[in-house]
Formats: structure tokens, C-alpha cells, sequence
DNA sequence: AACGTTGAAATAGTTC
DNA sequence: GAACTATTTCAACGTT
């Protein structure tokens, strides 16, 4: 095995052609995605919109309670509802 | 003047210049902004919350009205959104 | 089948479906470029050389050394370098 | 001055205040800048070249070199470079 | 086909 | 130094 400056030369293309494998199957799949959207395209929708729609339903799955948690905090920054504790539990005084 | 390859050195540092001003100016709000949150920190604000009702206020200020656009439409498809009756108002029964 | 002003809910869904089902698939190759990154770096690599590696490698060559000669013309126009005579070496007076 | 839970509304809406201003300010900041680069375009310089040297301009000198021998090195043991000799120089068989 | 526009991916910077 | 956020960069698309 060769060395240079103390780095393995095997060991560093190995990597770099793990990710170049990678590389070349995302490129697939943006290729994948072309060939739907023309598609749906000559099928007489509109692409824009369906772009809206994924982005919508992301944002629906992945935040679909944070509309309501920013909400939340912004009421709670302004004192509107009672803080929570680290855990994000109602914090309550034990008198 | 002297041109390199073509280019002229005296326009190619003027736009070089301008360019490093503005920098310097946005860098220096950066520093505003650091100043700011500090400011609230030590005010006894969460800076964390700040920034998420910053995000909220913009969202809010973006936000338009989807219900006469073709997203809509498609979204009403997909059974995202609740289905309009003929004049496109929401439909209802009533019971 | 249902039609939603002229459009078919059911040919969108399914766009929709292959879409999101790629989405998921190009999401998981991201992962597994952080995963070897994150092995090349414990392995001791630097990862943001190896990102230039690989900018390289995907470059044509042509294109990087016309790249890096347009940026040596802008530099020695603003005098970070020193000039070249006509035939491309550095040019230095004797006195 | 209303206090919520002990917070005030007055200061935490100045903060707000003063971060959206900044935040219009760098916003206007990015439309200077586009606009000196749509100039220099137009007046036939490649914008990406000008950035690369705006980032060689701001980055310290030893910095760059560091990176660029880095560079040198992963791709000399990729075998993209020739390699060099112990004083660093280019090693080549004389036959 | 060059241009600007838009959206997504990569990178840099900041915070804890 | 790891996660989060902001900024920059890159690629696709429609437009002129």
C-alpha cells in the first residue's frame, strides 16, 4: 500500500468511488423525475402546480404541527400561555 | 488602461470594490443582529423563540390565498382540502 | 372516476405517488453520502478536500484549466499575482 | 407597559421591530450586490470567476495554500497528478 | 440560445 | 464538535 504525506491511497479511493456510485444513482433519479413530470405534462397538468402540491404535502407530513407549535410559542413569548419546562411539560409550582 | 486577455484591470477592480463595500456593510448588520439578540438574551428573552416568531411573522406576511388558485383545485383533488360547491364557495350540508 | 374542473384525480395521484416514491429514494442517497463522508472523515480524510476531489473529477479537464486561467487573468489584473510575458512566463527586469 | 408572566410585550415587540429593519436592510443589501454583478456580466465579465476571486481576497493567504496542497496531495494519490519527489519537485526517470 | 427566474442542493457560519 | 440555520451555488424552466 502507498502513502503519501501519511494518507492511504487505497483506502481514499475507495471512498471517492463509493460516492461517485452514489453520485451517478442520484442522477438517475433526477433523470427518473425528468421523465414523470413530462409525463404528467402531455397528459395535460401543470407541472408548477403539481411542484406546489409535493411541497405542500411535505410540509403537511413533516410540520404538521408546527404551524400550531409556532403559534404556541409565539403566544407563550408574549406571556399569552403558561412556559414549559425542558421536557416540554407544563411547568407548575408546588406551593 | 491596461487590458489582460481582453479585460480591462481598472473596470474589473472597480466592480471588485463595490462589491467588497457592500460586503463589509452586510457584515457589520450581521453584527447588528448579533447585538440585538444579545441584548434581549441578557433582557431575559429567549433568543431562540425570537427567531421562531421572526420566521412566523414572515410566513405570515407571504402567506396567499391558495383557495382561487389552481393549487386549490389540485389540492381539493388529492382530498386535501375540503371540495367548493358550483359558485366555489365551501360546500356544506346542512342537517 | 372523478373530475375536478376537467382534471383527473386519480392520473394526478398517481403522479403524485412516483414522484414522492423517488423523493424517498434520492432522501436515502443522501444519507449515504453523509454515512461515508462521516466514515472518510473518522478514517482520518479531510471531507471538504475530497469534495473538491470529486469537483474535479466530474469537471472536464479543459474546462477546470480554462476556469483556473481566467481566474490567474482577473488576479494579475488586480496585481495579486505577478504578470506574464507573451509567452505565458513570469516576467521579471533585470537591472 | 403590560406584563405578561413577567416578560414585556413593549420590549419584546422592540426587539422584533429593530431585527426586521436590519433584516430589510441586508435583504436590500443582496439587490445591490445582484445588481453590480448583472453590471460586470453585461459588461462581459464571468461573474463566477469574480467570486472566486472575491473569496481568494478574503480567505488569508496561508489558508489557501493550505488547501490547495491538501488538494495536490488526495489527487496525486488518486493518481490524477505525477508525483513529487522528497524537496517536493516533480520526479521524473531519466532514461 | 442567452437571459433572468425559480427551486433545490451544497456549503459556510453560528450556537450551544 | 455537532446540530441547526443562513447563505451561496447550481441546475432546470420558461421567456424573449
Amino acid at each position: 500500500m502507498t502513502f503519501y504525506g501519511g494518507l492511504s491511497a487505497e483506502h481514499l479511493k475507495q471512498f471517492i468511488e463509493r460516492l461517485e456510485r452514489i453520485e451517478e444513482e442520484k442522477s438517475g433519479l433526477a433523470d427518473d423525475t425528468k421523465m414523470v413530470f413530462a409525463e404528467a405534462k402531455s397528459g395535460g397538468f401543470d407541472t408548477k402546480t403539481i411542484k406546489e402540491v409535493l411541497k405542500h404535502r411535505k410540509l403537511d407530513k413533516n410540520t404538521i404541527d408546527e404551524q400550531e407549535h409556532l403559534l404556541g410559542a409565539y403566544k407563550r413569548a408574549l406571556g399569552m400561555l403558561p412556559e414549559l419546562d425542558k421536557e416540554g411539560q407544563l411547568w407548575k409550582t408546588l406551593s
